[in-house]
DNA sequence: TTTCCATACGTACGCACGTACGCTTATACT
DNA sequence: AGTATAAGCGTACGTGCGTACGTATGGAAA
């Protein structure tokens, strides 16, 4: 019981857009259309009645559930971002990278500015990653 | 000279499928639809002609060029994987991770799995990285 | 030279996406 | 109580995307 999961219940995939507004609403907790409109990024200017348009489909595609309190819709995430983001990623890795991952961490590095805190970081987490795999 | 070139040079750009084939364009040099079409993953499969559909659109968007020798039509990426792969890897870490590409890495080694080598490698990376910073 | 095969090229087609309007209605102010 | 404001909800609409068919034709085989 795992593929007929994969079958029955594979909700389809987020589009760009909704993905950032769900990236929102993971980030403020349940939230309301306004809510996520007023935490978006300042440049990238949307529509409230746009905004209100993603919220509807990513619940409809599962991702989310929501309930009206008097005159106002209420949003609350149902999927977990790590399982959101590794099927985003997975996608990305498959198509540009003929999915193995090691290339993209060598462009991020390489080629996005990461300042020296992150470098510590990555190299603290590499050391972590080699002792538990040699365990 | 510069915003310019954005606005009127501005390609628009790859979509998802159109990556995977570029991909392959990358890899093996010039070549024609055929030769696109034999290098594809076995396991994702595609119409010959439709491989043809997105060859035509890649040149069109302008990431190709092409010329026909006597009956076969021969495709040469223009643009390079770097630059291409900078748009699309930016892309998903502006609207998934607000921009900042330290949580896209942290996820890729965390949740996918990275072999002992691949490990060794990044470490490496990260130390030179770490000297030339503090130059 | 006729026939066959592969390729180019034009065209198609449904669906998803990005984006938003407009009408209706419930709450908040006066 | 009456009116204004803001939200929900249905609907829309152009464009791009994923995918492929069909027809014409050039070159290879017979």
């Amino acid at each position: 019981m795992h593929l007929l999961e994969t079958i029955i219940l594979a909700k389809p995939p987020l589009s760009k857009s909704e993905l950032e507004i769900a990236r929102v609403l993971w980030e403020i907790g349940p939230a309301t259309v306004r809510d996520v409109f007023e935490h978006f990024p300042a440049n990238r200017e949307l529509n409230f009645a746009t905004v209100q348009t993603y919220l509807r489909r990513i619940e409809l595609k599962g991702y989310a559930s929501s309930t009206l309190k008097g005159r106002v819709r209420t949003y609350t995430a149902s999927a977990k971002p790590r399982t959101v983001i590794r099927d985003a990623v997975g996608d990305l890795v498959d198509r540009l990278f003929g999915g193995e991952s090691l290339p993209l961490v060598r462009h991020l590095i390489e080629q996005r500015g990461i300042d020296e805190k992150g470098l510590a970081e990555i190299r603290k987490l590499i050391e972590q990653m080699e002792k538990r795999e040699s365990k």
